[in-house]
DNA sequence: TGTCGTCGTCGAATCGATTCGACGGACAGT
DNA sequence: ACTGTCCGTCGAATCGATTCGACGACGACA
């Protein structure tokens, strides 16, 4: 319809080679006229690229599904304003669904979502030589490239916010006793940092592992606060318990930060859809997800010349809401 | 490695000609050494179809983010089982992606999730004349898929529960009211459906806007609240403030069901993420899911001939939480 | 006027699968 | 022994883009 060779089309678009005014101008009349797309199959065959990312999403049997979406839809978002597509996968069997994207074709990257130490996926996604990039940390990270926040950082923030107003007796609600089995490496980082700092400078800390289904969560609860009756400072490091927090407290007649100083870990996000009200470190899962596509696209650009692979821990913010004195 | 040809080979894959067990030995054996993955790019040029569905995902301005992902979940477990992946998109432009995806043949199929009256997306799926199918009702359904939960039966359903429990004056507290502006169409169905019932048989019913942002949410259900001191029932048709009443019903130290009932309309998932502990109808967003995907797929299989095109509304049931008296 | 570079365009090869028609061999029926 | 089927396999065409080498036209320069 414009008189010229595909190949000249394909210039036009590309601009790989210059072409003159003249013949732009009929290519793009052209394709306007003839709705012209490419197709998305036939590009990937001959460039081995598509322009989708995998995204491999784990959800562990008692995961907080809520807390997931925060990353979620940060990542879809930049994967856009990148020019990647995101295709999900939420299979159990992770690292199979992993592989199959990546033998086939169908993905130029990957993301593994809430990465825990041995993770199945992390093996299948060395064994395809494919780019991919983690949130979350395992134990392992030789040859990847990583994103997670900063815990430990995270943990000491907190204590010391804590012991500044003149807390002496805290509780530390952990995330469930069989994340820190299963390898979920966030939950021993922080603790165990939270603890430390605690001796450190002298501050009597009570670490408990809290719940993540209902109605095990009140239960649990409201026995770690029965048991620890003199403690003035609770630090929440589960996401499906501070959720049930604010209501738990009302039924307890306790008042923040009245009669107890609260503070946590947890996104804008996941305060505003819970209401909660606390006192607590951003954890960013915007930047999160930012960063790591950022990195995630790089690699795929540059190979190993993007730079040595590496863990970019992400620094966290205190976001003060007033509910601790 | 096998020593037969390249077609052979397809057809031993496909089992579209019969193979003896000899060569499919060879073939299979030859497979597994070289860990032969057939290249979707290439099968998608040549078949037009790539086993991909792209979810369109809207997040209008103030959507509630955990509840659209009820219906994610379900949909993309429902496609796998069905050989599909899923591509999510989620941008603002939702019309302007799904024809990326469509036209570039990227997709199969498409869902749109959260349809609205008058969704741009609808047009824009119009005019690629890909399969496609609907979650949520928009006013003009010709020539669409359309799946949604009966929120005319819904509303009556739980007007008579309350009715057949002796109230004589409830409260509804709806979606907000741009909801209703801007073309959610299940808000007014579900309204409308409970006034004319509470008409009929006589019960005197107050419809309200509720609000689905902190911290309007709060400011809003007291002065609803307050509005109405003499309603013994609350009919709560809103996931953000149903979310936010368990604390401030506690909060106004209002006990459920000895001061007031309360009934909603809500997923299982849903009411263990919130600890809502009230009785609801069941929102089903996994059988609407299934139900979705199943008619996607059996129209990409067989176009028009997979029967016409309609509406189907799914049956909304009860589940007793014990929330009313 | 002849040579060389640059610019814009074209033709052909290529990516990796699927599929159609053809074809040779085995076997049954007469 | 001849014909006709059926079965298993192969070769070649095809899907729709990208890209490399080639080539003609044109201007610059000697």
């Amino acid at each position: 319809m414009a008189g010229v060779s595909r190949s000249t089309v394909s210039y036009a678009l590309s601009g790989k080679r210059s072409i003159s005014p003249e013949t732009r101008r009929r290519v793009d009349d052209a394709i306007r006229e003839l709705k012209f797309t490419p197709n998305a199959g036939a590009r990937s065959l001959r460039t081995a690229q598509t322009g989708v990312l995998g995204l491999l999403v784990q959800f562990h049997e008692d995961e907080f599904a809520p807390a997931m979406l925060q990353y979620i839809l940060p990542i879809t978002e930049t994967a856009r304003t990148l020019g990647y597509d995101i295709l999900m996968m939420t299979e159990n069997d992770g690292a199979e669904a992993l592989t199959r994207a990546a033998e086939s074709g169908m993905v130029d990257g990957l993301i593994l979502l809430d990465v825990i130490d041995g993770d199945p996926r992390v093996d299948a996604l060395r064994a395809t030589h494919q780019p991919g990039v983690l949130v979350g940390l395992p134990g392992d990270t030789r040859g990847l490239d990583v994103v997670d926040l900063d815990f430990v950082a995270a943990a000491r923030n907190l204590v010391d916010h804590l012991v500044e107003l003149g807390h002496r007796d805290v509780v530390l609600v952990s995330p469930p006793r069989h994340v820190f089995d299963r390898g979920g490496t966030y939950s021993w980082r922080f603790r165990d940092a939270a603890v430390q700092r605690a001796s450190e400078i002298g501050l009597k800390l009570t670490a408990r592992y809290g719940e993540s289904q209902q109605p095990a969560i009140d239960a649990n609860l409201h026995e770690i606060l029965d048991e620890s009756p003199d403690a003035t400072g609770l630090i929440m490091h589960n996401d499906a318990s501070v959720a049930a927090l604010p209501r738990l407290l009302h039924e307890r007649g306790v008042r923040v930060p009245d009669d107890l100083s609260v503070v946590s870990l947890y996104s804008r996000d996941f305060a505003r859809w819970f209401s909660l009200p606390y006192t607590a470190i951003e954890s960013s899962p915007g930047l999160l997800g930012k960063v790591a596509i950022t990195q995630l696209t790089q690699r795929i650009a540059h190979g190993d010349d993007a730079g040595p692979h590496g863990t970019r821990l992400v620094a966290a913010e205190i976001v003060d809401r007033g509910s601790t004195r």
